[in-house]
RNA sequence: GGGCAGUUACCAGAGUGGCCAAAUGGGGCGGACUGUAAAUCCGCUGUCUUUCGACUUCGGUGGUUCGAAUCCACCACUGCCCA
């Protein structure tokens, strides 16, 4: 199956420019895909290009990722309403660094491939170049007309809070980019969200009035939640790439509790599974789907995908011990159980306030499961706080010896899904 | 440089002298129901606090007043129009 065709299946394709097809069949293909340095890790976001990369790779093109320090300094006003906050140089760099030591864990780039995967930064050919360079070189081709007919840009003249000439330009830069990697790198192709594909567009615009040349983009549609939500947000904020920022456990929780249409959806997206493997998945979750078959699958595939078997297999043990005996009493868990327990809040209380009894709401505020007494009163009154899986409603409540498992460790629940250990030594 | 409009909590957006910690909607969090789902219903949503209460908020600073998000002055920022 080409390329085309196998993301099409998937519903991966929004947008494509015509003959971009025959390009790919003909033959191999440069093709790249930019990455925004705005945080120093890349997050779930990002996945589907980075996805589309792989792909790419897959059917034999050749994959840049560029990360965008030049651009990161202008800001995308494509999708923002309002004009970003510029991040200084520092950041930026920072940024570019665990951005780009993401990006080389799901690509291959053995430079005796071929095909081998290859990382640039836009800032290293923008920084030579001068304004006066840059408006001769570029701005001489593109019209302003044609900018402001950009979506990105119609948006922001039509709503209330404008629009500065950094950001206007945005779209030059990035196109100058596509033009930098035909000219330099033979990069034939672009690919990327489909809010981009208007940025794109300039950029195959560019090339064709600098050189007559051809170049082809394609772009996947933005992942959405069925209910219209944000993709990838919850309330502790981004999931990330980056185990440090967002745990194994955290990362495979996000999947496995996708609705059910999000799932069958996104379990093509996201993972490489053959379609007849997926739609015998879907069968089998329609069938019965309370066992969640495609979030387990999807959750599975994609922690593995993004952390390795070693991780996953701790992510599986601790949901297994959290939840699969949710309705067991705590004594099912075992010191081993608790011990081993990966990638949920843990902290350390002292015995001897353990020993002298603490009322629950010092407890919760002093563990730092909540930020104040008065916001654990407040959860506490909703009943969304449990003790060693038992509901507390009772504010007077005092913490003691016998409150601990195992002589040693407290397990607290607010609401169902947020687990915080407590070890008293 | 000139004219006009505006700046309220996470967002949108009411409020034009006391009954305002500030309507309403969205979002977020929690609960019930479930399948760690969706939909629905209920509660919470400025901060701290032993539910009393205290403190800080309506662009900023100063003023009028017993009392200001609300009136006045100046400043800052944003948008639109004119030059």
């Amino acid at each position: 199956m080409n390329l085309i065709k196998e993301l099409n299946w998937r519903g991966m394709l929004q947008d494509i420019m015509p003959g971009t097809e025959d390009q790919l069949n003909k033959e191999m293909t440069t093709a790249y895909v930019g990455f925004d340095p705005t945080a120093d890790s890349l997050h779930i976001g990002s996945l589907v290009p980075i996805l589309l990369l792989v792909h790419l790779q897959k059917a034999g093109h050749k994959p840049i990722a560029l990360v965008g320090g030049a651009t990161g300094m202008v800001g995308d006003p494509s999708g923002k309403s309002e004009e970003r906050n510029m991040l200084s140089e520092e950041e930026l760099n920072k940024n570019i660094i665990g951005v780009r030591s993401q990006l080389e864990k799901f690509l291959n780039f053995d430079a005796s491939l071929p095909n081998a995967a290859e990382l640039t930064n836009n800032y290293d050919w923008f920084k030579g170049i001068s304004f006066l360079d840059f408006i001769r070189d570029a701005g001489k081709h593109i019209t302003v007309n044609y900018m402001m007919a950009k979506d990105s840009v119609k948006k922001r003249l039509e709503g209330d809070s404008g629009m500065s000439f950094t950001e206007f330009t945005y779209q030059l830069v990035q196109g100058y980019d596509f033009y930098w990697l035909y000219k330099n790198k033979n990069c034939k192709l672009q690919m990327g969200g489909s809010d981009q594909w208007g940025n794109i567009v300039t950029g195959t615009e560019l090339i064709r009035r600098k050189t007559g040349g051809e170049a082809f983009a394609f772009t996947c549609p933005l992942i959405k939640k069925a209910d219209g939500g944000k993709f990838g947000k919850t309330e502790k904020g981004n999931i990330w790439l980056d185990a440090n920022k967002t745990t194994p456990y955290q990362f495979y929780q996000f999947w496995l509790n996708a609705s059910d249409s999000d799932a069958a959806t996104w379990i093509k997206i996201f993972t490489f599974l053959q379609e007849t493997e997926i739609n015998s998945l879907i069968a089998n979750h329609d069938a019965n789907p309370a066992d969640r078959i495609l979030q387990k699958k999807l959750a599975e595939e994609l922690t593995r995908f993004v952390h390795g078997d070693a991780e996953l297999e701790k992510a599986k043990e601790t949901t297994e011990k959290l939840f699969s005996n949710a309705k067991a009493s705590v004594d099912s868990l075992s010191v081993e159980d608790l011990e081993s327990i990966e990638g949920i809040v843990k902290t350390n209380y002292s015995a001897d306030k353990i020993n002298a009894g603490v009322d629950i709401l010092s407890f919760l505020a002093e563990n730092s499961i909540f930020e104040s007494k008065g916001a654990a009163r407040k959860m506490l009154q909703n009943g969304g706080v449990s003790i060693n899986r038992e509901k507390i409603t009772d504010l007077q409540m005092m913490v003691e010896k016998n409150n601990l498992l195992h002589n040693k460790f407290i397990l607290i629940q607010v609401g169902k899904k947020n687990n915080f250990l407590i070890t008293v030594a």
